[in-house]
RNA sequence: GGAGGGGUGGCAGAGUGGUCGAAUGCACCGGUCUUGAAAACCGGCGUCCCUUCACGGGGACCGCGGGUUCGAAUCCCGCCCCCUCCGCCA
């Protein structure tokens, strides 16, 4: 949510900044009147309120002293009638602004560049050199199955398109990957590791933006008001929901380990084949709940930290920034690392870093106290993933990937893989 | 799932229809005293919204949402959460 302070300003330049969000501007122009109406009839009925308050008192205050108060009560009693239709009023008129402002995107940060999608991205570094194939390198989802470590045949079997299972060292692996990325994080980043809830309600997922909007990207369950978590960024953001944290607390730092559930609704025929688009997958989830003062560091910082992961794995990728039209709703600056896949000849979207600047905290009340007293004020949430793990798996297998089929395992997951430095293509049939 | 108890300010804990945004204690902040500190004493100390250049004024909030009433923390209805015991269970 953005403040209305921030949309009542006469500021021309928040129209056009709205509209690089892919917001019309009679939608504002709209919020305003609702809003111009709202304070007019509050300021009405609260002056209805103020003079029932009065007379009131003044009941009381002759009951007491036995007298008769038949006039008095009288009065109030015409209050009543015009006291409940201004509420009525005000009550639908708050709805009407509501429903406006929760659809709102968040604004983008001057640094983001403009433009409608990802042609505008801009390609901030590119880290790592390609490794050079003296053999034709296969994707991931021939390598696996090759493995007989992916099964996407049985995973639709028991769930449906888009659910994979994983055996033997497959399955492994992805473990392997999350201990790695959080002991990474939690003794060399100072992160504190949390394990939230995977079900959330719905306060939880308004909170962080993805309801009242994106409801159709969740799956929800039936009967219940509770969802699946699309990333652990929902129960992680909303920890605190409510709180004012002290200053001296902050930053906080939590890394958590979900699986995640997102619909994928409308991305029917996009990334079909194998582990890139999943119903389900794992992530390792960096948080950061900080000073608006320090946010921007905390992005750089978080995003270092997500590229750590990378860099030990000797995983080539890049960092880009989206475009005013390619982030998200939340977000006021996205860094998105890509990863090189060479079965697909492509950079892949592996993490996205964001800072959604005070938009989160406000819908979800996060708030702290400054360290020397005074009003609490809204926190800047970031969420990045550090990182995705069946992506990552997926990097791994094709970067990997030897002549004969097999994987070798990066230095750094061997001793989580039981000291194997390699996935070797089983001897089928033998003998 | 069954039975019972409970949700009040940072914490503890009073308050069962009016003078209650809410006693009291602790914590915290300032002051007096003191060489300094402690103790003691004095004062301050919630959040949101509207309004005002400002000082200030007003409204709302005692888990959440409705209702009764001139007036609700207090009465009624629904819901949520927590605790105890029983059952079931990873």
């Amino acid at each position: 949510m953005l403040s209305r302070d921030l949309l009542r300003s006469e500021d021309d330049t928040l129209a056009s900044r709205l509209g690089l969000r892919g917001i019309a501007a009679g939608l504002l122009e709209s919020w305003q009147s609702f809003d111009r109406e709202r304070r007019s009839i509050l300021g009405e009925v609260e002056q209805l309120k103020q003079r029932r308050n009065e007379l009131s008192k003044q009941i009381g205050a002759l009951k007491r002293e036995g007298s008769d108060a038949e006039a008095v009560m009288a009065e109030v009693g015409e209050l009543k009638a015009g006291i409940a239709g201004l509420e009525e009023r005000l009550a639908s008129t708050e709805t009407e602004l509501t429903d406006l402002e929760m659809a709102f995107p968040n604004l983008a940060h001057a640094s983001v560049p403009a433009g409608a999608d990802e042609a505008a991205n801009r390609v901030e570094r590119t880290v790592g050199e390609p490794r050079a194939f003296d053999f034709e390198p296969q994707a991931h989802w021939d390598l696996g199955p090759a493995l007989g470590i992916l099964d996407f045949e049985r995973g639709a079997k028991v769930a449906g398109a888009r659910f994979t299972a994983y055996f033997g060292s497959g399955a492994r692996l992805e473990r392997a990957l999350i201990s790695f990325m959080l002991d990474l994080h939690t003794a060399e980043n100072g992160y504190i590791e949390v394990q939230p809830p995977f079900i959330v309600n719905t306060d939880a997922l308004i909170g962080t933006g993805q309801l009242p909007k994106f409801e159709e990207d969740l799956f929800k369950l039936s009967g219940h008001e509770y969802y699946l978590i699309p990333t652990a960024e929902v129960p992680v953001t909303n920890l605190h929901r409510g709180e004012i944290l002290e200053e001296e607390r902050l930053p906080l730092k939590y890394v958590a380990h979900t699986p995640c559930f997102r619909a994928e609704a409308g991305s029917y025929g996009k990334d079909v084949r194998g582990l890139i688009r999943q119903h389900q997958f794992q992530k390792v989830e960096l948080v950061h709940l900080t000073t608006p003062e320090t946010s921007y560091e905390a992005l750089e910082e978080l995003t270092g930290n997500a590229e750590g992961v990378l860099q030990r794995l000797e995983l080539p990728y890049r960092v880009v920034t989206l475009s005013t039209g390619d982030m998200g709703f939340s977000a006021a600056k996205t860094y998105d690392i890509e990863v090189w896949l060479p079965g697909q000849n492509a950079y892949r979207e592996i993490s996205s870093c964001s800072n959604c600047e005070a938009f989160q905290a406000r819908r979800a009340g996060l708030r702290y106290r400054p360290a020397g007293g005074g009003k609490p004020r809204l926190l800047h949430t970031l969420n990045g993933s550090g990182l995705a793990a069946g992506r990552t798996l997926v990097a791994i297998l094709e970067n990997y990937q030897n002549a004969d089929g097999s994987v070798s395992i990066p230095e750094p997951l061997r001793p989580y893989m039981g000291g194997a430095d390699s996935i070797e293509v089983p001897v089928v049939g033998a003998g």
